[in-house]
DNA sequence: CCAAAAGTGTTGACTTTACACCCATGC
DNA sequence: GCATGGGTGTAAAGTCAACACTTTTGG
Protein backbone atom coordinates (compact mmCIF):
# COMPACT_ATOMS: atom_id res chain seq x y z
CA UNK A 1 0.00 0.00 0.00
CA UNK A 2 1.58 3.33 -1.08
CA UNK A 3 0.22 5.46 2.02
CA UNK A 4 2.99 3.16 4.25
CA UNK A 5 5.71 5.61 2.45
CA UNK A 6 4.44 8.82 3.71
CA UNK A 7 6.43 10.65 6.61
CA UNK A 8 4.81 13.76 8.77
CA UNK A 9 6.52 16.51 9.78
CA UNK A 10 5.75 19.41 12.35
CA UNK A 11 7.83 23.08 10.96
CA UNK A 12 6.67 26.02 13.78
CA UNK A 13 6.51 29.62 12.28
CA UNK A 14 8.43 31.24 16.00
CA UNK A 15 7.22 34.76 15.56
CA UNK A 16 8.39 37.78 17.75
CA UNK A 17 8.00 41.65 17.66
CA UNK A 18 11.87 43.29 17.97
CA UNK A 19 12.22 47.30 17.50
CA UNK A 20 8.95 47.38 15.96
CA UNK A 21 9.83 44.75 13.66
CA UNK A 22 7.87 41.51 13.31
CA UNK A 23 10.99 38.55 13.08
CA UNK A 24 10.73 34.69 12.59
CA UNK A 25 12.66 31.94 13.98
CA UNK A 26 15.52 30.32 11.55
CA UNK A 27 17.55 27.68 11.58
CA UNK A 28 20.46 27.10 8.73
CA UNK A 29 20.32 23.04 7.45
CA UNK A 30 23.11 20.97 8.13
CA UNK A 31 22.46 18.26 5.52
CA UNK A 32 20.99 17.97 2.14
CA UNK A 33 18.51 18.58 0.44
CA UNK A 34 18.58 22.16 1.08
CA UNK A 35 21.88 22.45 2.44
CA UNK A 36 23.34 26.16 4.31
CA UNK A 37 19.68 27.37 3.49
CA UNK A 38 17.40 28.61 6.19
CA UNK A 39 14.21 26.98 7.46
CA UNK A 40 11.75 26.56 9.84
CA UNK A 41 12.55 24.68 13.12
CA UNK A 42 10.51 21.05 12.87
CA UNK A 43 11.08 17.60 12.31
CA UNK A 44 9.44 14.31 12.22
CA UNK A 45 6.12 13.47 14.50
CA UNK A 46 7.52 10.40 16.58
CA UNK A 47 5.31 7.91 18.10
CA UNK A 48 6.34 9.37 21.43
CA UNK A 49 4.61 12.67 20.63
CA UNK A 50 1.10 12.08 21.89
CA UNK A 51 -0.14 15.01 20.22
CA UNK A 52 1.10 17.15 16.82
CA UNK A 53 1.40 20.20 19.00
CA UNK A 54 3.59 18.55 21.49
CA UNK A 55 5.67 16.86 18.44
CA UNK A 56 6.07 20.90 17.25
CA UNK A 57 6.98 21.88 20.56
CA UNK A 58 9.55 19.55 21.28
CA UNK A 59 11.15 19.94 17.77
CA UNK A 60 10.76 24.02 18.69
CA UNK A 61 12.21 23.35 22.12
CA UNK A 62 15.17 20.59 20.49
CA UNK A 63 16.46 22.99 17.72
CA UNK A 64 15.85 26.66 19.09
CA UNK A 65 16.10 26.04 22.79
CA UNK A 66 12.61 28.02 22.78
CA UNK A 67 10.09 26.84 25.44
CA UNK A 68 7.06 27.23 26.99
CA UNK A 69 5.55 29.22 23.96
CA UNK A 70 1.96 30.36 22.60
CA UNK A 71 0.93 27.44 19.92
CA UNK A 72 -1.73 27.31 17.46
CA UNK A 73 -1.85 24.91 14.48
CA UNK A 74 -2.18 26.40 11.01
CA UNK A 75 -2.56 24.60 7.65
CA UNK A 76 -0.85 21.12 6.93
CA UNK A 77 0.66 21.07 2.74
CA UNK A 78 1.21 18.26 1.61
CA UNK A 79 1.42 18.47 -1.77
CA UNK A 80 3.63 15.68 -3.72
CA UNK A 81 6.48 17.92 -4.85
CA UNK A 82 7.23 20.00 -1.75
CA UNK A 83 9.77 17.65 -0.65
CA UNK A 84 12.47 16.06 -2.80
CA UNK A 85 13.13 13.07 -0.63
CA UNK A 86 9.28 11.64 -0.73
CA UNK A 87 5.61 11.86 0.06
CA UNK A 88 6.23 14.34 3.34
CA UNK A 89 2.74 15.94 4.75
CA UNK A 90 4.03 18.57 6.99
CA UNK A 91 1.62 20.37 9.65
CA UNK A 92 2.86 23.76 9.83
CA UNK A 93 2.18 25.94 13.47
CA UNK A 94 2.04 29.47 15.00
CA UNK A 95 4.37 30.62 18.05
CA UNK A 96 4.12 33.78 19.79
CA UNK A 97 6.96 34.79 21.83
CA UNK A 98 7.75 37.57 24.08
CA UNK A 99 10.27 40.02 23.89
CA UNK A 100 11.80 38.85 26.81
CA UNK A 101 12.06 35.40 26.15
CA UNK A 102 14.38 36.42 23.37
CA UNK A 103 17.52 37.10 25.51
CA UNK A 104 17.63 33.62 26.46
CA UNK A 105 17.44 32.56 23.11
CA UNK A 106 20.62 33.98 21.92
CA UNK A 107 22.23 31.68 24.00
CA UNK A 108 21.34 29.34 21.95
CA UNK A 109 24.23 28.24 19.48
CA UNK A 110 25.97 31.28 17.79
CA UNK A 111 25.74 29.99 14.05
CA UNK A 112 22.35 27.68 13.01
CA UNK A 113 19.81 29.75 14.76
CA UNK A 114 18.53 33.72 13.51
CA UNK A 115 15.88 36.00 13.96
CA UNK A 116 14.75 37.41 10.50
CA UNK A 117 12.46 40.08 9.62
CA UNK A 118 9.69 38.79 8.00
CA UNK A 119 9.71 41.27 5.58
CA UNK A 120 12.86 40.87 4.24
CA UNK A 121 13.76 37.12 4.52
CA UNK A 122 16.65 34.66 2.52
CA UNK A 123 16.02 32.00 0.30
CA UNK A 124 14.07 29.41 2.29
CA UNK A 125 14.19 25.94 1.86
CA UNK A 126 10.66 23.62 0.69
CA UNK A 127 7.68 25.37 0.41
CA UNK A 128 8.54 26.90 3.68
CA UNK A 129 8.19 30.32 2.00
CA UNK A 130 4.41 30.04 1.27
CA UNK A 131 4.32 28.70 5.24
CA UNK A 132 5.33 31.70 6.99
CA UNK A 133 3.21 33.36 4.38
CA UNK A 134 0.17 32.20 5.52
CA UNK A 135 1.35 32.19 9.32
CA UNK A 136 1.57 36.44 8.75
CA UNK A 137 -1.47 36.44 7.11
CA UNK A 138 -3.23 34.67 10.00
CA UNK A 139 -1.28 36.59 12.72
CA UNK A 140 -3.03 39.73 11.13
CA UNK A 141 -6.15 38.47 11.23
CA UNK A 142 -5.85 37.20 14.52
CA UNK A 143 -4.56 40.22 16.72
CA UNK A 144 -7.60 41.55 15.76
CA UNK A 145 -10.15 40.06 17.25
CA UNK A 146 -7.75 37.70 19.89
CA UNK A 147 -5.37 38.04 22.36
CA UNK A 148 -3.02 37.25 20.58
CA UNK A 149 -1.16 40.15 21.20
CA UNK A 150 -0.35 39.92 24.25
CA UNK A 151 1.70 36.90 24.03
CA UNK A 152 3.96 38.28 21.74
CA UNK A 153 4.88 40.96 24.84
CA UNK A 154 6.63 40.77 28.47
CA UNK A 155 3.51 40.65 31.55
CA UNK A 156 4.42 44.54 32.07
CA UNK A 157 4.18 46.69 29.35
CA UNK A 158 3.47 50.24 27.90
CA UNK A 159 0.26 51.26 25.44
CA UNK A 160 3.15 51.97 23.38
CA UNK A 161 4.46 48.73 23.30
CA UNK A 162 1.19 47.29 23.19
CA UNK A 163 1.08 49.38 19.78
CA UNK A 164 4.09 48.89 18.43
CA UNK A 165 3.03 45.31 18.47
CA UNK A 166 -0.14 46.06 16.70
CA UNK A 167 1.57 48.02 14.06
CA UNK A 168 4.39 45.49 13.09
CA UNK A 169 2.01 42.93 13.07
CA UNK A 170 -0.33 44.86 10.30
CA UNK A 171 2.52 46.52 8.49
CA UNK A 172 0.82 50.17 9.27
CA UNK A 173 0.98 52.73 11.53
CA UNK A 174 -2.64 53.12 13.70
CA UNK A 175 -3.87 56.35 15.40
CA UNK A 176 -2.51 56.68 19.16
CA UNK A 177 -5.57 58.48 20.31
CA UNK A 178 -8.18 55.79 19.23
CA UNK A 179 -6.15 52.71 19.58
CA UNK A 180 -5.42 53.59 23.55
CA UNK A 181 -8.91 55.20 23.47
CA UNK A 182 -9.98 51.38 22.50
CA UNK A 183 -7.72 49.41 24.11
CA UNK A 184 -8.77 51.50 28.11
CA UNK A 185 -12.02 51.04 27.56
CA UNK A 186 -11.92 47.60 26.85
CA UNK A 187 -11.28 46.53 30.16
CA UNK A 188 -8.73 44.18 29.71
CA UNK A 189 -5.89 46.11 30.45
CA UNK A 190 -4.74 46.71 34.25
CA UNK A 191 -2.98 49.96 35.34
CA UNK A 192 -0.29 49.56 36.88
CA UNK A 193 1.90 51.30 40.09
CA UNK A 194 4.63 51.00 38.05
CA UNK A 195 6.36 53.52 34.85
CA UNK A 196 8.85 52.38 32.47
CA UNK A 197 11.47 54.56 32.89
CA UNK A 198 13.37 54.90 28.95
CA UNK A 199 15.42 57.86 28.49
CA UNK A 200 15.59 61.36 29.32
CA UNK A 201 11.72 62.39 28.88
CA UNK A 202 8.41 61.64 30.73
CA UNK A 203 7.64 57.95 32.06
CA UNK A 204 4.84 55.84 30.47
CA UNK A 205 2.63 53.70 32.79
CA UNK A 206 2.99 50.08 32.78
CA UNK A 207 0.00 47.54 32.06
CA UNK A 208 -0.25 44.28 32.35
CA UNK A 209 -3.17 41.94 30.50
CA UNK A 210 -6.43 40.95 32.42
CA UNK A 211 -7.51 37.60 30.66
CA UNK A 212 -10.67 37.39 32.70
CA UNK A 213 -11.98 40.65 31.13
CA UNK A 214 -10.75 39.60 27.67
CA UNK A 215 -12.89 36.38 27.83
CA UNK A 216 -16.28 38.57 29.17
CA UNK A 217 -15.94 40.37 25.55
CA UNK A 218 -19.14 40.35 23.89
CA UNK A 219 -17.96 38.67 20.57
CA UNK A 220 -15.17 38.82 18.11
CA UNK A 221 -13.60 41.18 16.02
CA UNK A 222 -12.54 43.23 19.33
CA UNK A 223 -9.91 44.76 18.36
CA UNK A 224 -9.58 46.20 14.88
CA UNK A 225 -8.23 49.77 13.70
CA UNK B 1 13.08 4.78 12.65
CA UNK B 2 9.24 5.33 14.38
CA UNK B 3 8.01 7.79 11.49
CA UNK B 4 7.67 5.00 9.11
CA UNK B 5 4.65 4.16 10.73
CA UNK B 6 3.06 6.86 10.74
CA UNK B 7 -0.66 7.04 8.20
CA UNK B 8 -2.06 10.14 7.04
CA UNK B 9 -5.73 9.47 6.16
CA UNK B 10 -8.25 12.64 5.08
CA UNK B 11 -11.73 13.13 6.46
CA UNK B 12 -14.39 15.46 5.24
CA UNK B 13 -17.63 16.64 6.90
CA UNK B 14 -20.06 17.75 4.39
CA UNK B 15 -22.23 19.82 5.05
CA UNK B 16 -25.89 21.24 3.71
CA UNK B 17 -29.19 22.65 4.47
CA UNK B 18 -32.20 21.08 4.03
CA UNK B 19 -35.38 22.24 5.06
CA UNK B 20 -34.01 24.79 7.44
CA UNK B 21 -31.83 22.31 9.34
CA UNK B 22 -28.03 21.87 8.84
CA UNK B 23 -26.99 18.28 7.44
CA UNK B 24 -24.32 16.24 8.02
CA UNK B 25 -22.89 13.64 5.44
CA UNK B 26 -21.76 10.05 6.94
CA UNK B 27 -21.26 6.88 5.84
CA UNK B 28 -21.81 3.96 8.01
CA UNK B 29 -18.64 1.91 8.54
CA UNK B 30 -18.42 -2.05 7.35
CA UNK B 31 -15.39 -3.32 8.59
CA UNK B 32 -13.83 -3.11 12.59
CA UNK B 33 -12.74 -1.01 13.87
CA UNK B 34 -16.17 0.85 14.64
CA UNK B 35 -17.98 -1.45 12.84
CA UNK B 36 -22.03 -0.31 11.80
CA UNK B 37 -21.06 3.20 13.38
CA UNK B 38 -21.52 6.21 11.52
CA UNK B 39 -18.47 8.06 10.22
CA UNK B 40 -17.24 10.46 7.78
CA UNK B 41 -16.55 9.56 4.45
CA UNK B 42 -12.58 9.37 4.05
CA UNK B 43 -10.01 7.66 3.14
CA UNK B 44 -5.85 6.85 2.97
CA UNK B 45 -3.96 9.71 1.32
CA UNK B 46 -2.42 8.10 -1.79
CA UNK B 47 0.84 8.52 -3.87
CA UNK B 48 -1.30 9.68 -6.79
CA UNK B 49 -3.19 12.57 -5.40
CA UNK B 50 -0.94 15.53 -5.95
CA UNK B 51 -2.21 17.13 -3.00
CA UNK B 52 -4.18 16.40 0.14
CA UNK B 53 -7.04 18.29 -0.77
CA UNK B 54 -7.50 16.25 -4.26
CA UNK B 55 -7.38 13.24 -2.02
CA UNK B 56 -10.63 14.47 0.24
CA UNK B 57 -11.97 15.15 -2.56
CA UNK B 58 -11.59 11.75 -4.21
CA UNK B 59 -12.63 9.84 -1.42
CA UNK B 60 -15.76 11.77 -0.75
CA UNK B 61 -16.30 11.09 -4.54
CA UNK B 62 -15.74 7.21 -4.50
CA UNK B 63 -17.58 7.31 -0.78
CA UNK B 64 -20.78 9.02 -1.75
CA UNK B 65 -20.79 10.10 -5.17
CA UNK B 66 -20.45 14.09 -4.20
CA UNK B 67 -18.52 15.73 -6.56
CA UNK B 68 -17.74 19.58 -7.52
CA UNK B 69 -17.96 20.81 -4.09
CA UNK B 70 -15.96 23.73 -2.28
CA UNK B 71 -13.20 21.88 -0.14
CA UNK B 72 -11.19 23.77 2.72
CA UNK B 73 -8.81 22.51 4.91
CA UNK B 74 -10.07 22.52 8.33
CA UNK B 75 -7.47 20.88 11.07
CA UNK B 76 -5.18 17.94 11.04
CA UNK B 77 -5.88 15.51 14.02
CA UNK B 78 -3.25 13.35 15.38
CA UNK B 79 -3.45 12.48 18.64
CA UNK B 80 -1.78 9.32 19.66
CA UNK B 81 -4.93 7.15 20.50
CA UNK B 82 -7.34 8.88 18.15
CA UNK B 83 -6.99 5.25 15.70
CA UNK B 84 -6.84 1.75 17.24
CA UNK B 85 -4.93 0.24 14.44
CA UNK B 86 -2.09 2.57 14.75
CA UNK B 87 -0.80 6.83 14.40
CA UNK B 88 -3.01 7.63 12.36
CA UNK B 89 -3.34 11.58 10.81
CA UNK B 90 -6.30 12.74 9.46
CA UNK B 91 -6.72 16.21 7.83
CA UNK B 92 -10.16 17.11 7.81
CA UNK B 93 -12.13 19.18 5.17
CA UNK B 94 -15.33 21.32 5.41
CA UNK B 95 -17.15 20.47 2.01
CA UNK B 96 -20.56 22.56 1.47
CA UNK B 97 -23.51 21.49 -0.77
CA UNK B 98 -25.78 22.99 -2.94
CA UNK B 99 -29.70 21.83 -1.86
CA UNK B 100 -29.96 20.85 -6.12
CA UNK B 101 -26.99 18.43 -5.68
CA UNK B 102 -29.22 16.45 -3.08
CA UNK B 103 -31.43 14.41 -4.87
CA UNK B 104 -28.39 13.20 -7.17
CA UNK B 105 -27.30 11.62 -4.21
CA UNK B 106 -30.15 9.96 -2.89
CA UNK B 107 -29.26 7.23 -5.72
CA UNK B 108 -25.80 6.70 -4.60
CA UNK B 109 -27.03 3.17 -2.82
CA UNK B 110 -29.84 2.91 -0.43
CA UNK B 111 -27.76 1.35 2.56
CA UNK B 112 -24.21 3.24 3.90
CA UNK B 113 -25.19 6.89 3.08
CA UNK B 114 -26.95 9.06 4.63
CA UNK B 115 -27.64 12.70 5.87
CA UNK B 116 -27.86 13.38 9.34
CA UNK B 117 -28.74 16.40 11.58
CA UNK B 118 -26.00 18.10 12.94
CA UNK B 119 -27.97 18.80 16.32
CA UNK B 120 -29.20 15.34 16.50
CA UNK B 121 -26.23 12.59 15.64
CA UNK B 122 -25.83 9.22 16.03
CA UNK B 123 -22.66 8.16 17.77
CA UNK B 124 -19.54 8.27 15.73
CA UNK B 125 -16.62 6.57 14.71
CA UNK B 126 -12.69 7.32 15.95
CA UNK B 127 -12.93 10.99 16.75
CA UNK B 128 -15.46 12.12 14.56
CA UNK B 129 -17.98 13.59 16.54
CA UNK B 130 -14.75 16.60 17.10
CA UNK B 131 -14.64 16.79 14.02
CA UNK B 132 -17.86 17.74 13.10
CA UNK B 133 -17.75 19.92 16.11
CA UNK B 134 -14.95 22.02 14.82
CA UNK B 135 -16.43 21.82 11.28
CA UNK B 136 -19.70 23.30 12.56
CA UNK B 137 -17.48 25.78 14.20
CA UNK B 138 -16.14 27.01 11.69
CA UNK B 139 -18.67 27.37 8.99
CA UNK B 140 -20.62 29.57 11.98
CA UNK B 141 -17.53 31.98 11.83
CA UNK B 142 -17.20 32.08 7.76
CA UNK B 143 -21.12 32.86 7.23
CA UNK B 144 -19.98 36.21 8.41
CA UNK B 145 -17.23 36.95 6.26
CA UNK B 146 -17.02 34.89 3.50
CA UNK B 147 -19.44 33.91 0.44
CA UNK B 148 -19.97 30.44 2.24
CA UNK B 149 -23.84 30.65 1.86
CA UNK B 150 -23.74 30.77 -1.65
CA UNK B 151 -22.21 27.18 -2.16
CA UNK B 152 -24.76 25.95 0.14
CA UNK B 153 -27.50 27.24 -2.52
CA UNK B 154 -28.64 26.88 -5.64
CA UNK B 155 -27.74 29.26 -8.41
CA UNK B 156 -30.92 30.60 -8.37
CA UNK B 157 -32.68 31.24 -4.65
CA UNK B 158 -35.26 33.91 -2.84
CA UNK B 159 -34.09 36.07 0.15
CA UNK B 160 -35.88 33.83 2.35
CA UNK B 161 -33.58 30.56 0.66
CA UNK B 162 -30.85 32.75 2.06
CA UNK B 163 -32.04 33.96 5.18
CA UNK B 164 -32.64 30.05 5.96
CA UNK B 165 -28.93 29.14 5.55
CA UNK B 166 -27.75 31.73 7.88
CA UNK B 167 -30.59 30.58 10.65
CA UNK B 168 -29.64 27.14 10.23
CA UNK B 169 -26.03 27.53 10.32
CA UNK B 170 -26.30 29.84 13.46
CA UNK B 171 -28.72 28.23 15.34
CA UNK B 172 -30.99 31.27 15.41
CA UNK B 173 -33.56 33.71 13.66
CA UNK B 174 -32.66 36.74 12.42
CA UNK B 175 -34.46 40.01 11.50
CA UNK B 176 -35.61 39.65 8.47
CA UNK B 177 -35.89 43.68 7.76
CA UNK B 178 -32.28 43.82 8.50
CA UNK B 179 -31.23 40.74 7.02
CA UNK B 180 -33.12 41.76 3.45
CA UNK B 181 -31.39 45.64 3.88
CA UNK B 182 -27.82 44.55 4.52
CA UNK B 183 -27.86 41.95 1.46
CA UNK B 184 -29.70 44.04 -1.20
CA UNK B 185 -27.09 47.34 -0.36
CA UNK B 186 -24.06 44.95 -0.60
CA UNK B 187 -24.88 44.77 -4.32
CA UNK B 188 -23.66 40.69 -4.53
CA UNK B 189 -26.99 39.80 -5.14
CA UNK B 190 -28.23 39.81 -8.76
CA UNK B 191 -31.77 40.39 -9.24
CA UNK B 192 -33.14 38.40 -11.58
CA UNK B 193 -36.70 38.20 -13.78
CA UNK B 194 -37.97 34.86 -12.12
CA UNK B 195 -40.33 34.40 -9.21
CA UNK B 196 -40.69 31.27 -7.56
CA UNK B 197 -43.97 29.85 -6.73
CA UNK B 198 -44.29 27.19 -3.64
CA UNK B 199 -47.65 27.33 -3.18
CA UNK B 200 -51.38 29.55 -2.65
CA UNK B 201 -49.23 32.43 -1.52
CA UNK B 202 -47.18 35.74 -2.93
CA UNK B 203 -44.28 34.30 -5.43
CA UNK B 204 -40.81 35.18 -3.53
CA UNK B 205 -38.33 37.15 -6.08
CA UNK B 206 -35.64 34.89 -7.22
CA UNK B 207 -31.35 36.35 -6.77
CA UNK B 208 -27.97 34.52 -7.85
CA UNK B 209 -25.02 35.45 -6.36
CA UNK B 210 -22.64 37.95 -7.94
CA UNK B 211 -18.96 36.78 -6.99
CA UNK B 212 -17.40 39.52 -8.34
CA UNK B 213 -19.07 42.63 -6.53
CA UNK B 214 -18.48 39.89 -3.59
CA UNK B 215 -14.54 40.44 -3.94
CA UNK B 216 -14.86 43.87 -4.36
CA UNK B 217 -16.58 44.02 -1.10
CA UNK B 218 -14.41 46.46 1.93
CA UNK B 219 -13.11 43.62 4.23
CA UNK B 220 -13.94 40.80 6.30
CA UNK B 221 -16.96 41.12 8.53
CA UNK B 222 -19.24 41.23 5.92
CA UNK B 223 -22.70 39.61 6.84
CA UNK B 224 -23.20 39.70 10.95
CA UNK B 225 -26.58 39.81 11.94
C1' DC C 1 14.62 75.63 28.50
C1' DC C 2 14.99 72.00 25.16
C1' DA C 3 14.22 67.49 23.20
C1' DA C 4 11.56 63.50 23.19
C1' DA C 5 7.94 60.63 23.86
C1' DA C 6 3.48 60.29 26.83
C1' DG C 7 -0.93 61.41 27.13
C1' DT C 8 -5.59 63.48 26.10
C1' DG C 9 -11.48 64.92 23.50
C1' DT C 10 -14.62 66.20 20.17
C1' DT C 11 -17.23 66.03 16.12
C1' DG C 12 -19.53 64.16 12.01
C1' DA C 13 -20.38 60.09 9.38
C1' DC C 14 -21.80 55.83 9.42
C1' DT C 15 -23.58 51.43 11.16
C1' DT C 16 -26.46 48.73 13.99
C1' DT C 17 -30.59 47.44 16.20
C1' DA C 18 -35.31 47.28 17.39
C1' DC C 19 -39.71 47.12 15.90
C1' DA C 20 -45.15 46.08 13.04
C1' DC C 21 -47.83 46.28 9.22
C1' DC C 22 -49.42 45.95 4.24
C1' DC C 23 -48.93 43.06 -0.17
C1' DA C 24 -49.72 39.48 -3.62
C1' DT C 25 -51.12 35.11 -4.66
C1' DG C 26 -54.02 30.51 -5.05
C1' DC C 27 -57.76 28.42 -3.55
C1' DG D 1 -62.25 36.75 1.36
C1' DC D 2 -58.92 34.23 3.79
C1' DA D 3 -54.63 32.03 4.74
C1' DT D 4 -49.85 32.21 3.87
C1' DG D 5 -45.48 33.73 3.45
C1' DG D 6 -43.29 38.07 0.80
C1' DG D 7 -41.93 42.43 1.32
C1' DT D 8 -41.06 47.18 3.31
C1' DG D 9 -39.00 52.18 6.68
C1' DT D 10 -37.64 54.83 10.54
C1' DA D 11 -35.59 56.51 14.60
C1' DA D 12 -32.37 56.14 18.48
C1' DA D 13 -28.05 54.33 20.05
C1' DG D 14 -23.71 53.14 19.30
C1' DT D 15 -19.40 52.88 16.84
C1' DC D 16 -15.71 54.57 13.89
C1' DA D 17 -12.42 57.81 11.85
C1' DA D 18 -10.20 61.99 11.59
C1' DC D 19 -7.62 65.27 13.69
C1' DA D 20 -3.37 68.63 17.09
C1' DC D 21 -1.91 70.14 21.17
C1' DT D 22 -0.32 69.89 26.22
C1' DT D 23 2.34 67.29 29.77
C1' DT D 24 6.25 65.24 31.96
C1' DT D 25 10.72 64.00 32.34
C1' DG D 26 16.21 64.13 32.15
C1' DG D 27 19.82 66.55 30.79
Amino acid sequence: MPAEAIKVTVDTVAMAVQQGQLEILLIKRKHDPFKNLWALPGGFLEDDDSTVEIAAARELLEETNVGDVYLEQLFTFGDRERDPRGRVVTVSYLALLRQDDLELRASTDASGVAWWPVLDLPKLAFDHRRIVEYAHQRLKYKIEYSAAAFSLLPPKFTLRDLQSVYEAVLGRSVDNRNFRKRFLKSGVLQELAETSQEGSYRPARLYSFVEQEFEQLPDRPVFVF
